[in-house]
RNA sequence: GCCUGGGUGGCGGAAUUGGUAGACGCAAGGGACUUAAAAUCCCUUGAGGCUGAGUCCUCGUACGAGUUCGAUUCUCGUCCCAGGCACCA
């Protein structure tokens, strides 16, 4: 007996490793998860394939999991799924692992030993980036199956596979043929002395700073160039003269750009910088700054003679040593204007009255009137130029005119654009008309760590991805319009970085990855060859079958992912048959587009941007991605992770220590979308006992002989159970539609799980198995393998999986307000109770409880419905009420109990509003009918009159009854 | 600096379109069961205050104003924090 009992037990224990790894390999078995097309409306889903330097840790964990936990939830929501999975290889750091590893670089060995878990007699044999591939594949496959994603494994592939290096050579001849990569010349931080490029860890100061792209505007003086850099171009039209230092060295010098020559008058050191630019720069001699002074130079936009200022504020370092000036919205430039007003500037020649210069306002902003700057400087009550509040105006000014400042009628054909989108359009105007250029700069000043003052250099001869071309990017918009982003506030951020981006570099010398088909000196970069992947997913099902790479020629992927060409001639060209062209046509067909791209956010201003860009650029409208999910990161009891440095939590780790489930579980329970996540150790635990507990409590109700209720008489508990679940189901739903897994794990599991421990703690029983019935399908997304477990254990049949199982679907015909109100009765009494025996300290032989007098039920009803009709007024209320000659004698209470209750109801929330509105409940009925549960949890008698009738009411506690809140007497 | 998001108990965090702030979880404390421990269950937990037994009161969502019958929520200003700012995946 005693033995019997033991066993019994170790089988109720749940075995974590074991069920799991039996429902991976039946999942495995039966191919549930390899879908292939057929009547059903179809769901891809695709998640960032991770890059292979490393194991998979709790971030990729994370994005993962959401990711398959919609699969999943779609699944059974009868959706045929495609959850597929890839592996990234291009580019350069898995050369570099390789090469450290070779060398034996102490600080690699120890990172990819103790953080990574690569077994010390493994770890030297990576040496290649080969088998740093083949081996961390193999690994991340294991480490994915082993936490039971329903990824359809017979599309994997890595991206230096030969077969995906076809596909991404048409891609890119593709784009070529479309004029979308261009070859250009692109800035760098650069250090002089090394020769060489210097990336952020090579920074000794300045790792913050980013280049900044100037425009240079032309002014003319006697067939020379005096050019001067500007973030805010369209200030041009305002500019009324021009500012020179007289104390630094100016030089003439010749440069040359695209086959055109022209003299330029610079700073010294604008000259030294302008040599590291894609200009030919011969000096010619030094000029005299004394001879810049008091000329006049000829704006190249309005073709107006300006005159040249001194000013010693121009820093020979900043641009080209050569300022323009816009008082009329320059703090700085008004400023030092006045300044010079009572200044005696015959030295250099000028002997006209500055203040006949006019100001020339070109932007209006709501805010300021006709000049910002001269207002500013006078709001803030700056002196000078040499007063540190100038640079608070400065900013006000420009922050004001930025956001909401439009040109002026002065701008000519610029009038009417907004202030923030003119710089780009009226740059390329400039340049067109060869008034203007580019200038690169840094925000700030660059020190290598050799010492060495670090410039921005122009590398020529690069390919480009042409982004910035406006076209494509109209098209992104119409794009990202259409979607659906979750989090939607992420839409800005997504508009905004399709703005910001420029022109991208896509290829490189070194690294893993395909060759640029027409210039095979340059590998493919590795963001560029990740962009349109999702649709190889499909064609892959084919390819790695065995089919030879030389087959998978331009025309095949013309014909199976554009529709261009028939299948007869794509069969000839490729020799393959074409049957299985046709087939992969239809698959395309079928999967495509991509229904839902989930990522974390490192990957919104990058791939994500790339994503679109390359979809709108290749595919038509109707293939074009359909929403975009953003997740936030995760950190380790609170610390950010790091791959190199630690701390670092691996997938297999996490499973090793507390299984897929419990991993699962708390991945998504611990925070929203996108927030960040902290996986702390405690809370992991927390996790591990609630899912425990669910198996538990699952066993129980399978183990009492369970069967459904829901034929027999429902009791109120019953119908309160019934109405709470259904509250549950629709919630959950709700929350998995926008994304919210922690929100859908609140109502599917805690609070769930709290309302069926106060059903059993009611002496509900009867629909028990009903409430499992559907919360183990409920949790099956989340925690699988459990819940096959369970699922199983009610008596389902080996290939009746619980993956494939339809989601509950709100039934509203359960929910009932009535049976839901009177459980709140009763906990309302229960909770009174409670604290009045706390606060009195008594130990109540008897309780007598009093529900509300008809006259007040009567106030509340009608106080109802005079809010439903818009008009609850207490004085009409009052009135209303002793209007009946029954509520006479109640003369006193009335006006208290209306003033009282009139707040409550004003303030109620339209849910609770509608609860209550047609609200039908016999309080004393229902106290009465669960008097036991009372007595229980009060440990003494219990009586029940209505106050209308309080057969014993020494203390007329009866007065205090309303609604709801049954008045209370305990002796 | 610029862009985006955020600031609520001891902690993580809830609070649909403005409607009883602090759901749920963690941690802590108390109690029950147990020879004991674990597990489980029950109670308390924003701060302060009063009482004749309390179906309680006051204050509280970074700070300062404003709109509103009513503001964590909307507007303006201030302070603080996180992420991104690229040729790297």
């Amino acid at each position: 007996m005693v033995q019997r009992e033991k066993v019994r037990a170790m089988e109720e224990e749940y075995n974590a490793q074991e069920v799991e790894n039996k429902w991976q390999s039946r999942w495995n078995e039966s191919r549930i998860f390899e879908p292939e097309p057929d009547e059903r409306e179809k769901f891809l889903i695709t998640i960032p394939y991770p890059y292979l330097n490393g194991n998979l840790h709790a971030g990729h964990t994370r994005t993962f999991t959401i990711g398959d936990v919609i699969a999943r939830h779609k699944r059974m929501q009868g959706y045929n799924v495609l959850y597929p999975m890839g592996f990234h290889v291009t580019g350069t750091p898995i050369v570099g692992l390789a090469e450290l590893i070779d060398n034996k670089d102490p600080e690699t060995m120890d990172v990819y030993t103790r953080l990574h878990r690569i077994p010390e007699d493994i770890l030297p044999g990576l040496n290649k980036p080969e088998k740093i591939v083949d081996f961390f594949s193999v690994e991340a496959e294991k480490a994915m199956r082993s936490i039971g994603y329903s990824i359809d494994w017979r599309r994997k592939f890595t991206t230096t596979d030969p077969t995906y290096k076809k596909f991404i050579e048409w891609q890119f001849n593709l784009l070529h043929e479309k004029g979308l990569i261009v070859k250009g010349s692109h800035p760098v931080k650069w250090c002089p002395n090394d020769n060489n490029p210097v990336e952020d860890h090579d920074i000794l100061h300045g790792e913050q700073a980013t280049i900044v792209d100037y425009t240079l505007v032309k002014f003319e003086y006697n067939g020379m160039i005096l050019p001067c850099a500007t973030l805010r171009p369209e200030t041009i039209f305002g500019v009324t003269n021009l500012w020179v230092n007289p104390d630094i060295k100016h030089v003439k010098v010749k440069v040359s750009k695209d086959g055109k020559d022209e003299i330029w008058i610079v700073s010294e050191e604008a000259h030294t910088k302008l040599t590291y630019t894609d200009r030919e720069v011969e000096f010619i001699e030094e000029v005299p700054s004394e001879t810049l002074v008091g000329i006049k130079v000829t704006n190249p936009l309005t073709g107006k003679d300006v005159i040249t200022l001194p000013a010693s504020f121009v820093k020979a370092g900043n641009g080209s040593g050569i300022v323009m000036s816009v008082p009329a919205h320059a703090p700085f430039d008004y400023l030092a204007l006045k300044d010079l007003y009572e200044k005696d500037l015959t030295e250099y020649g000028i002997t006209e009255d500055l203040r006949d210069i006019k100001l020339i306002s070109l932007i209006d902003a709501k805010e300021f009137g006709e000049y910002p700057a001269v207002e500013a400087v006078e709001q803030l009550g700056v002196t000078d130029q040499n007063d540190p509040k100038a640079t608070e105006a400065t900013k006000m000014v420009y922050r004001r005119e930025f956001h909401g400042g439009v040109l002026k009628e002065n701008t000519g054909k610029y009038a009417g654009i907004a202030v923030s989108k003119i710089k780009d359009a009226l740059t390329r105007d400039l340049i067109e008309q060869g008034i203007g250029e580019i200038f690169y700069e840094f925000s700030e000043p660059v020190i290598c760590r050799c010492g060495h003052k670090c410039v921005v250099n122009m590398v020529k001869g690069q390919w480009f991805l042409n982004y910035s071309n406006p076209e494509w990017k109209d098209k992104v918009y119409r794009c990202i319009e259409k979607m659906n982003i979750i989090p939607e506030e992420l839409r800005v951020e997504f508009n905004n970085k399709v703005d910001w981006l420029k022109d991208k570099a896509c290829a490189r010398k070194k690294g893993l990855g395909t060759r640029l088909p027409f210039d095979q000196d340059w590998l493919i970069e590795s963001l560029g060859d990740s962009t349109i992947y999702m649709s190889y997913y499909i064609t892959n099902k084919f390819f790695a079958q065995g089919i030879e790479p030389e087959k998978l020629t331009a025309k095949l992927f013309d014909y199976v992912l554009l529709n261009k060409g028939t299948v007869q001639a794509t069969a000839i060209d490729t020799g393959l048959d074409e049957h299985l062209i046709a087939q992969m046509r239809n698959d395309f067909e079928y999967w495509y587009p991509v229904d839902m791209r989930s990522s974390g956010k490192d990957l919104v201003a990058n791939h994500l941007l790339f994503f679109l860009f390359h979809h709108v650029a290749i595919f038509d409208e109707d293939k074009w991605p359909r929403s975009l999910a953003v997740n936030g990161f995760v950190s380790l009891e609170g610390q950010k992770m790091s791959k190199s440095k630690g701390p670092i939590l691996t997938l297999k780790e996490a499973i090793d220590t507390y299984s897929a489930d419990i991993s699962r579980m708390y991945i998504l329970s611990s925070a929203e979308q996108t927030q960040d996540a902290d996986w702390r150790n405690t809370e992991v635990e927390s996790a591990k006992k609630q899912v425990e507990r669910f198996y538990k409590l699952a066993m129980e109700i399978i183990d009492s002989d369970g069967k459904s209720g829901l034929a027999g008489e429902l009791k109120l508990i019953d119908r309160w159970m019934l109405s709470r679940l259904e509250q549950c189901v629709r919630d959950t739903n709700n929350d998995m539609t926008s994304l919210r897994t922690r929100g859908a794990l609140q109502n599917a599991f805690f609070l769930l799980y709290n309302d069926i421990k106060w059903y059993q703690r009611r002496g509900g029983s009867a629909v028990l198995y009903d409430v499992l019935n559907r919360w183990v399908r409920l949790m099956a997304p989340f925690i699988p393998h459990i819940c096959e477990e369970i699922w199983s254990g009610m008596g389902h049949d080996e290939n009746e999986f619980v993956s494939l199982a339809a989601y509950p679907v709100f039934m509203p015909e359960y929910i009932d307000n009535d049976a839901e109100l009177a459980e709140e009765l009763i906990v309302n009494t229960l909770s009174d109770i409670e604290e009045i025996i706390k606060v009195t300290k008594l130990s109540p032989k008897k309780a007598v409880l009093y529900t509300s007098p008809q006259w007040k039920n009567d106030a509340f009803k009608l106080a109802i419905s005079m809010q439903n009709g818009g008009e609850l007024n207490p004085g009409k209320l009052i009135k209303t009420l002793m209007a009946e000659p029954d509520n006479r004698r109640y003369g006193k209470e009335i006006p208290k109990y209306v003033q009282k209750m009139v707040p409550d109801i004003s303030s109620m929330k339209t849910e609770r509003f509608e609860m209550l509105n047609d609200f039908k409940l016999d309080e004393k009925k229902t106290l009465e009918e669960n008097i036991e549960c009372l007595v229980n949890e009060i440990g003494c008698p219990i009586e029940v009159y209505t106050a209308d009738e309080p057969e014993y009411d020494p203390e007329k506690k009866s007065r205090f009854a309303s609604p709801l809140r049954p008045a209370i007497y305990l002796e």
